[in-house]
Parts: C-alpha cells; sequence; structure tokens
DNA sequence: TTTCAAATTAGTAATGATTACTGATACCAT
DNA sequence: ATGGTATCAGTAATCATTACTAATTTGAAA
C-alpha cells in the first residue's frame, strides 16, 4: 500500500487549496471535471478521505450535514453565516485554556476543542435581508 | 395544523427526558419499542424533529454522522470522548464574551457559538485503555 | 525501454441516516 | 356520537458516503 502518485488526486488537493470558502465533495467533484471529464465522485471521495488522513486537508463537519473540505491545516475555528450557508474561517488564535477551563468539575480529561459560530457573513448583513 | 396530543410523542419526549447521554433516533426507537411495539422509525424521527422545532429538545450534530436529541434545552457545551464516542453535557457557562473576541476583525456579525471539546471520559481513563 | 506487480481508476452497487408518501387510525371540538 | 384533521404504521425515496470490481496507470526493477 505504498502511496502512488495521481493526477486526479493531484487536481483534486490543488483545486482545495484555490478555495478559501469550505467545498464539499460534491462541488470539487463538479469542478475537477472540467479537467478531468471522466473522474467519478468516488475517486473525489476516496481522494478526499486519503488527503484528510495524511493531514494534507481538513475534514469540516459543521452540522449540515455535508462533510466540508479545508486546506488551511492549522487548527482554528470557522463561522457559518445562518443566512446563507457559508462557511468561512476565522483568523483568531484556538483559546487553549478553553479546554482547562471547561474541565473544572469534570472526571474526564480534555483535550482540544473546536468551535462553531453563527451569525450573518457581511455579505448577507450587507443585502440586510 | 393545530398540535394534536398523542401517546407516542409523549413517550419519546418522556425517554429522552430521562437521559442524560444523548441518544440518537433509532436508540429512542428502540427503547420506545418497549411501550409501543408498532411504532415506526419514521414517527420517531418526525416527533423528535417537532419536539426540536418547538424548542422541546435539542438536536445535536457533534460530527459523527448520527443526530442525536438533548432534553436539556439551556444552552450548553459537550463533551465527546474519542475513545468510545460517548456524549456528555459540561456544566460550565457559556462564554458569552467568546462572540465579541471572535468577532474581532471579522466582517459579519456573530450572534452566538456552539463548542465541542474532546478527549477521554472518565469511564475511559479509569480502564486507561 | 520493456515488464509486471501493486496502486488507482471509473463505474456502479450497497449502505446508513433521514425524509417523504399513503391509506388507515386516533384525537378532539362541535 | 360525528366529522374534520393531525398523527400513525408501513414503506418507498432521497442524500451523502462507502464498498466492490474489472480495467488502467504508475513506478521500480529487469
Amino acid at each position: 500500500m505504498a502511496l502512488k502518485y495521481s493526477r486526479q488526486r493531484e487536481a483534486i488537493k490543488e483545486f482545495v487549496m484555490t478555495r478559501l470558502d469550505h467545498p464539499t465533495a460534491d462541488e470539487v467533484y463538479m469542478n475537477v471535471r472540467q479537467e478531468f471529464p471522466n473522474i467519478s465522485l468516488g475517486t473525489v471521495y476516496r481522494n478526499l478521505t486519503l488527503l484528510s488522513d495524511m493531514g494534507e486537508l481538513l475534514r469540516l463537519r459543521v452540522g449540515d450535514g455535508v462533510d466540508r473540505f479545508d486546506a488551511a491545516i492549522h487548527p482554528h475555528y470557522h463561522f457559518i453565516c445562518q443566512e446563507c450557508g457559508s462557511v468561512e474561517d476565522l483568523n483568531i488564535p484556538i483559546m487553549e485554556s478553553f479546554n482547562d477551563h471547561a474541565g473544572k468539575g469534570f472526571g474526564g480529561q480534555i483535550l482540544s476543542h473546536s468551535a462553531q459560530f453563527y451569525g450573518k457573513c457581511s455579505n448577507c448583513l450587507k443585502n440586510n435581508s
């Protein structure tokens, strides 16, 4: 099971890296299809999973039932717009002390956390809906 | 579409309220079936969704691909054991200032957040696996 | 450069969670 | 008691994701 190069995997990774939003497998599929018209959705999923497992991508689950993929692999928080569903990275550093804070009076051991922030993105604010 | 009483819905809500862990729809189904052997999984889902929409239950998505339901409807953080997958409530208050903190240098408007903490639960710590 | 085993692919079938549909039943105001 | 409608059980459909398989691609050794 030594890893072998594949042009499809390369294109998938390249595409995710160009995006600041957090494309779903289907969005990746739709776009990579322009370069590889016969690529299959299974190939996209397999490679996204592979790249995530290798730590070259982040698999993101923000609770909308679809997996999203993020080329920014450093730990960070996410913002989800309640209006349009868009997902953005937030630039504040991870609050490490939050782990200890949450562990007060808790019997187990807390090692990490993730957080999602909700509200309106700048676009939806502008269109004041 | 006035709401009508149903014994099934009552039993579903009752069951979730007795539980401190966060049962999935299937777990609710398995248990309510003891009282209503013919209840269908669809009925369980419909009522869990209805109760969540009415704000009497919380629908929880912690990223394991299954929806969980929580009778503790006040906002609170969750802990997920990386060992056994169990989900527990954390008793610390929501850190409201986190919203403003995260909004620094962000163009949109942050109204709320959720957070999940990961590690080992007390049970798995005890069995030091 | 040819060769060949192993990894990867495209295509498709299978899975698992959830939702939608339908005719029968239960609730409840009149 | 009755009639209208919400709810039900049962089942089919959907959606995201994973698994399977025969054919193709890769890359290291001959």
